[in-house]
DNA sequence: TCTAATTAGAAAAACGATTAACTTTGGAGA
DNA sequence: TCTCCAAAGTTAATCGTTTTTCTAATTAGA
């Protein structure tokens, strides 16, 4: 064990209490009585035991970070900023990995509850979050959560995305006003995210009297793994399958980066010219699409940003009376689109 | 508050002991009475308090990740290695960042002790870890640290990393032997490990009879960056400036992933021809180092490995006496080299 | 049948802080 | 001079567990 406050009150000669008020000025202390103490502390390199004080202060520091799939560097963005916002305020972000399953997820809430984190923030792997009414039943304090990237159902509280149907939508009319009309969409996995960038693309479609093929919209299925296998994923099988069966398709909307791994390994090891045999957007910014020869157009967003605004809302929450009735933040990030030379 | 063991003692009409002993299995429980205990924590939902156990226990499930610099998504698959194993045990890694400055390195290492975790890993941004002999001392209970990546000096304990000389020269001794003389060397910065793959450059270059050119040797600066300012950040510069007052130079070793995303940056907007302008060849192997034309080769390491091993030799060190004197393993895992199409 | 050993449970101490409730002292105001 | 209040401490309760120590009851052995 490491030294306690009792030693540094002994040391000191005064009682554990004064140490604490000295330390923490919750109430006043003669300059040279906390002088003898500040001295001790520095004497017997002091630290207080988190664990203790959490314990009687009933809190924790921790904000627990539920991610939907820690395979998708995205989460490790917001994860990124919300680390950078809590820590100014002492708090600390644990990170927890859903893979992509619902029951994992649950698991991962309940234990972070168990943890007793101050604060969740939920990127949630299905829609329906109504689990939570369960496991938050009961609770005396209720604690702020907020969902990030994915809007649940069964479940209201404060919320962060970015705009999708709209993100889509942009790159999609980007991509019929450059005269493409067989355009497929393809997304990792089917999710109310996904979902809302598959209706931008849909309506942008409509806007342009083309209709709607199912065959050119495929989606990924949803099992977790590192970004090098995601290379000859579902995705790539399913842009490979496309390509081959409908080759009048001139251009491909990606729904997100990881399905973007997939689809452009597919391209690259077919040899196709991009944009000239076929045009290419994607949903999601990253580094690495400016390394890509044709450079790749993108729907950016702002992830860190997102883990910064979380943490914002995160503190207020905290400020504010539990007890007051709260109006629940539905926050939308505008996206932003970045044309490079794949479209 | 949530339920405490005191409920459940009084629901099922025994002493918060019994309910512990029960729960625990520390003591031996009547059958009957046992069904009592956990009737009642099933009506209450009782779960413990990792907070009030962690303090009675002197224990904490935690295990401290020093990050050197989390911008490196590297670092990343280290840590998911890491959760992988921890997780198997009930652990969880509590990543902190130390953005490649020694100073917040020290005070992350600080922190992470005040907190109580039970084993340290740590990425360490400088050679000098003497620090913390500073920071251990006085205290009873040692607990196990792992060094990862770079090795320190300064303080001797166990450490997992690659064959950096070794696939330096491997990847090196490819250049010469595909007759490339001129070979530039890059680094993100200059740490013991990147001082390895230097020297394994160096070796290949010595063994071929070809005179070390200082000018042909950059390394960038330290700052933690997002990966997308890394493009035209000082390994960005480093690489214009080289390839404008050295054309001669016909091949370019890059010391590391952050280094190649500059340099690789550089050379596309230079539109150089890969590899008949200039070879490549980087260390680190990255998902997007196929998406790119030509494809990029790499000595490649497993850092999602190095995090399970890390999490195996904590539980092995967990598991020990404390006071044994312990032989510290200097575990070096072998590179691979993956050729693709740019050299 | 009596003693010793075992078993099952309860009581209480401990972990290391914070904090509410007391004590003591000194000074100000009437 | 007396009362009252504030300041600066101390004592003790508390957070929710685990664990040591204690007690009572049962069992085993002779």
């Amino acid at each position: 064990m490491k030294t306690s406050i009792k030693e540094v009150a002994k040391l000191a000669g005064v009682s554990v209490a004064t140490v604490s008020h000295a330390l923490n000025d919750t109430k006043p202390v003669r300059p040279e009585t906390r002088k003898r103490v500040v001295d001790a502390v520095g004497k017997l390199n002091y630290q207080v035991n988190p664990m203790a004080r959490n314990l009687r202060k009933g809190e924790s520091k921790m904000v627990g970070f539920v991610v939907a799939n820690l395979t998708n560097y995205y989460y490790h963005e917001i994860s990124r900023g919300l680390e950078e916002r809590l820590l100014k305020d002492g708090y600390r972000p644990v990170l927890i990995d859903s893979k992509e399953e619902k029951s994992i997820e649950i698991e991962n809430v309940k234990d972070m509850l168990a943890s007793s984190v101050d604060a969740l923030v939920i990127a949630p792997t299905t829609e329906d979050c109504s689990y939570l009414n369960f496991l938050l039943q009961g609770r005396k304090k209720r604690i702020p959560i907020i969902f990030v990237d994915r809007k649940p159902t069964g479940y209201d509280s404060d919320l962060i995305m970015a705009t999708n149907e709209h993100g889509a939508y942009e790159g999609v009319m980007h991509l019929l006003a450059k005269g493409h009309r067989q355009i497929a969409f393809f997304g990792s996995r089917f999710d109310p995210t996904m979902n809302e960038r598959l209706k931008g693309y849909k309506r942008a479609l409509t806007e342009y009297d083309v209709p709607v093929n199912q065959n050119y919209i495929k989606l990924g299925s949803k099992i977790s793994v590192t970004p090098k296998e995601l290379r000859h994923g579902s995705c790539y099988r399913h842009a490979r399958d496309l390509l081959e069966t409908h080759p009048e398709v001139t251009a491909i909307f990606s729904g997100n980066n990881l399905a973007t791994i997939g689809v452009y390994t597919c391209i690259r090891e077919k040899n196709l010219r991009v944009p000239e045999d076929i045009a290419f957007m994607t949903f999601d910014d990253s580094f690495w699409l400016t390394m890509t020869t044709p450079s790749i157009s993108a729907i950016a967003q702002d992830p860190e940003e997102f883990g910064r605004m979380a943490g914002d809302i995160i503190f207020d929450r905290l400020k504010q009376d539990p007890e007051a009735e709260q109006q629940h933040l539905h926050i939308r990030v505008a996206t932003k689109m970045i044309l490079r030379e794949s479209c």
